[in-house]
DNA sequence: TGAATCACCTACTGTTCCGTAGGCTACCGC
DNA sequence: GCGGTAGCCTACGGAACAGTAGGTGATTCA
């Protein structure tokens, strides 16, 4: 799979597949390799799915977009739910395989989760549309792989927080744990939404405030497990 | 539009529509006056289009379920699109009047966060499906309202925050404010998410959480040197 | 050079589903 | 009883779209 890379002529080569019709990757218009014009289709679908959702996506549109007629495209991807699907695990992937990097690349907690969150909104900024993309899996086929994913992430979270609280010689009830990490993780989505909707504020100071926001929290509910509402001042 | 409400018949009563096909509000099978079909055929679409989404949901369906034939619909809704922005709209409504309501009844800003936490915890738990139907809302028509749900909320806990803040003698950058409204606020949703696949604990419970991950953040933001403490009187 | 293969095409089938045309019957006022 | 209307129906038009049948021309290899 991997070895079919660099199968292409001499070209004055862009790595990545070009999305406006004609050439693709380094290749003039027609005829193109078969594992060539498999990824330009997977990222032309990627991208239109991110668009428009899964019902509303045509394999007409993709056809077109990929300047290729229909059957070709059913050629290389057997049925638009199954390009879906394997579109929305791609990216599920990418985002698991992104932050999992990001958080172990650090060893106290405190800078895992900043570099997990680092590593996801530099995901998310980045082009190609797979935020998008399991943002919109709604009831569909590939409902399923979103939930994973969510539950992946959660489950990072809830590894970091429980780590973070055992460092600090605490325990807590399993369901809070969850819960918490649950919330922290779709505070970052959140976060994500509206940073990507408002002017671009530096990386490192979103996850700043957000690490201002929960650390406290976190090591407040540390000092105290079975607290109620919290005392005045700590 | 209220006043009608009690045209029905001598019945044995129950006050919401019955979802079976057959009796509507206390009516026997057929025949329903015009305002009691609305109601009841707007009360299934908002089910229906929140098990199915807005593509995936049929008026074929819709009509089935409501034990009428399609032209009784259309004549009732006018179209797919106008119904379901319909409603959206309501459960964007009602969802803000809720949470609006539960928040203004407190004077403090540590209650009026929790009030507003059960309210909308509460209301995402009742029957009807108004939550999954703004869930499922993606790249169709309604995406919009939508938006301005979540941007409403997170308003309200711009404003929530902001007024914390003012409490404890300090300002923020407006953007900085934002930015921690929106993360709390998708941190609720998922919270939402994961309280709804799991075991019922208390929505008192939760949001205590809630409130101990939050709270000392924001007071710790309020003693950090990067806010500005506030002119001596305004 | 000829044959197999590869990339690709036009043109179609069948289905789903929104929306409507036109008609039918029960009830209400007179 | 008798028009008028209110609630409802069957049956269809027509568009969008997933997926396919069958063919064409370039490229490769014996």
């Amino acid at each position: 799979m991997a070895s079919l890379e660099n199968s292409a002529p001499s070209s004055p080569g862009s790595g990545s597949a070009a999305s406006a019709t004609g050439d693709v990757g380094g290749y003039r218009r027609g005829r193109v390799p078969r594992a060539v014009r498999e990824r330009q289709v997977l990222a032309l679908a990627r991208e239109l799915f991110a668009e428009r959702g899964y019902q509303q996506a045509s394999m007409d549109e993709l056809a077109s977009r990929a300047g290729v007629s229909k059957p070709v495209v059913y050629d290389l991807v057997g049925s638009k739910e199954a390009l879906y699907l394997r579109c929305v695990e791609l990216a599920g992937e990418e985002l698991a395989q992104v932050v999992t990097k990001g958080v172990l690349s650090q060893e106290d907690p405190d800078a895992r989760l900043r570099a997990g969150a680092i590593a996801f909104l530099e995901w998310v900024a980045e082009e190609g549309g797979g935020w998008d993309l399991l943002l919109t899996a709604g009831p569909e086929p590939g409902a399923e792989p979103l939930i994973q994913v969510r539950a992946q992430q959660s489950a990072l979270l809830t590894m970091l927080t429980g780590e973070t609280l055992t460092q600090m010689g605490v325990e807590l009830d399993q369901w809070r744990v969850e819960a918490i990490a649950h919330s922290v993780n779709t505070a970052f989505e959140g976060l994500a939404i509206w940073w990507r909707a408002n002017q671009q504020i530096p990386v490192t100071e979103l996850v700043d405030w957000m690490a201002e926001i929960f650390f406290p929290g976190i090591k407040a509910i540390a000092d105290s497990p079975h607290a109620r509402p919290l005392p005045p001042t700590s």
